[in-house]
DNA sequence: CCCCCAACTGTATGCGCTTACATTCCGTCG
DNA sequence: CGACGGAATGTAAGCGCATACAGTTGGGGG
């Protein structure tokens, strides 16, 4: 099964492969009888291009990457049965049981976005997930391969991102500017943190609220506290003298913290959490501790992730358009390729509070 | 920005190319001394090489494919803003409310796990979802830039596949064989449906289960229909004789049958549904109607998709590995490339039974 | 009936890298 | 001290396609 080639579909429709290239990539220029020989040549013998080739000779693989880190790092052990195994194992689920897997939702709908759109604009797109032990292998193979490549802010190390953007222009996804020259795209963690919180001292009168952060590395939860800031401080309230929980995005340290909090027997009025995975923590908590949400502690998010929309009571958040934060980043690059030197592109995406019962109490 | 190639490597190296691209690929076949004044130079010329080059040389890209179908096809129109835009809207969020994307999980979970097994043996991932509009231009554009691409059964015309087959192996997932030669992995449909048919009928006494079918034209839906039969006959129950339901795999579908059931006023005493959306969308009726699950309706579905988890009550279920669905297409392919004249594979994978609410009644 | 031009098509080159094969080194053994 | 052989490196030939440029064709105008 030797693939066939432009040689082999000249050979065949009587042209050169010039022509037949032509057909391919601007089939205007060709006779319509040639075409169409040329096109039923193509068909009989299976001929698919080589993008390699073609890659080398118009100096442009037609090829975006995006690169994640990965947030929860499966185990690599397993191996997957390769053979016939019809075997069927019954199970009895007890809640919570340690079956779960707390799906990087986030991923997901940045890569879905960034799918569509490359796509929409005639790229094809390449995904790498690092693996905990050396992206770097990975970044640079895919810088090998595209026109351009989008990365998580703060998942690569800076020399190497230097390193390949010296080949390929690269942009950055959800990370603020650091003093460097890429493009960047992110959403307004600050406004969307701050119309939330003054939507809770508003319309709710709450005064002191509590913060509850991220990991202190994070540059999106320093960005939504600082929106939780300037909120409290146009309603003159000063934040620094309030209470700040640190915990660090996930939905298990959550739980514990509001362990703590009902052993210290001091609820605040309102929890201000930093992402969704957090409130949803404390709401797992709260429910079986006969705490009231919201009639006796507000709970609000930040991500609008699905989880948030089936807990009870449904979170309040803010959500940010994930896969359009995928587009963004395409567009930017594309952008990028097409002027090459046009000032460093930062792009900010607008979110939305959706205001549910964990903080507007039952409808 | 010129980006530098073996040859500037060469030469700021004082080697041969042929010594660049060894330090590369075989760096034990270089001395260890030229080894770092090469590997110095790709540094300080921030040298990555050319994929196209490479693969067009060796023959080999180096990238495997994946194509699925796009389920929910996403308004085109749409452009993404591409400047600041800080803009936050605050929407009061009602239960149901349009703002729902079904979340395609099943397509997530398989990509999630054919990246992470293409990656741990050295190749890259190349995704495409298909538009609406016209797949067969996407496949082909993939095919030409991998060694291998697995998709989704009946995702692709089979003329279609037939053609890209010619230049490299195919896998497809999820689908029965039917008379092809290419490779298929795909999960125990009907095993499983068997096993918890079975288990509702000796262990809860189940007499009359009704079967809420999916799409007439599905195989998945099919095999799973034909593992309750099987169940039945077991039991010397004669399936031909009871009433199914059929559905379209979605929810809002599923919900229309719920209220034709309670307008009825027959409720039979357990409802084996096709997948998770559809039992999921009986749920959402029968709870509001006072129809308690599952002390007068037994509901179960197929799929153990997140939502299923999160359900009131949680949904009993049987889970299939979408993961380990995408990590087994990639290892057949990589089986195929390394075995090329192997016998077509057929790879079934094991699933689990989720015993929950929805069945086993409050724990 | 011939010339000229536009529309097509063919020729030839090179994209950047891998790799078979040739050549050069250099330590070893006789 | 010289021949020998493995290790290290260099040479050169493509891989399959795009494309600049040259050559050919077919009409239409003069």
């Amino acid at each position: 099964m030797k693939a066939a080639t432009v040689y082999d579909v000249a050979a065949h429709a009587g042209v050169s492969i010039a022509t037949v290239s032509r057909v391919l990539r601007r089939p205007a220029d060709v006779r319509a009888s040639t075409r169409e020989r040329v096109l039923a040549s193509v068909q009989f013998l299976g001929y698919v291009p080589s993008a390699s080739a073609r890659g080398l000779a118009a100096r442009r693989t037609g090829v975006l990457g995006l690169f994640f880190p990965s947030i929860d790092d499966e185990d690599d052990s397993t191996e997957v049965p390769f053979v016939q195994d019809t075997s069927v194992r019954i199970v009895v689920d007890i809640p919570d049981s340690g079956e779960v897997r707390p799906p990087n939702l986030y991923f997901d709908e940045v890569l879905r976005g960034s799918e569509r759109e490359a796509w929409r604009h005639g790229f094809a797109l390449m995904v790498g997930v690092g693996r905990g032990t050396n992206p770097a292998e990975m970044v640079n193979d895919i810088a090998g391969r595209v026109d351009g490549m989008a990365v998580l802010a703060r998942s690569v190390p800076d020399d190497l991102l230097d390193h390949v953007s010296r080949r390929i222009p690269v942009v950055l996804i959800a990370g603020p500017r650091r003093g460097d020259d890429y493009d960047h795209v992110s959403v307004s963690n600050t406004e969307g943190m701050q119309a939330l919180t003054e939507h809770l001292l508003v319309t709710h009168r709450i005064t002191e609220p509590v913060y509850v952060a991220g990991p202190a590395d994070s540059p999106d939860d320093a960005e939504r506290y600082a929106g939780f800031v300037q909120a409290l401080a146009a309603a003159g309230i000063d934040a620094t003298a309030l209470p700040v929980l640190r915990g660090d995005f996930s939905r298990i340290r959550a739980r514990d913290l509001a362990e703590e909090l009902l052993a210290a027997g001091s609820l605040p009025r309102a929890l201000v959490c930093g992402n969704d995975q957090m409130a949803l923590g404390f709401l797992d908590v709260f429910g079986p501790a006969g705490v009231r949400v919201p009639e006796d502690v507000i709970v609000t998010g930040f991500d609008g992730i699905e989880a948030g929309r089936l807990s009870t009571p449904r979170l309040t958040t803010v959500h940010q358009p994930m896969a359009d934060l995928g587009r963004a980043a395409m567009r930017a690059m594309l952008s990028r390729l097409q002027h090459p030197d046009q000032p460093p592109i930062t792009s900010r995406l607008p979110v939305k509070v959706l205001l549910r019962e964990s903080s507007e109490g039952p409808v």
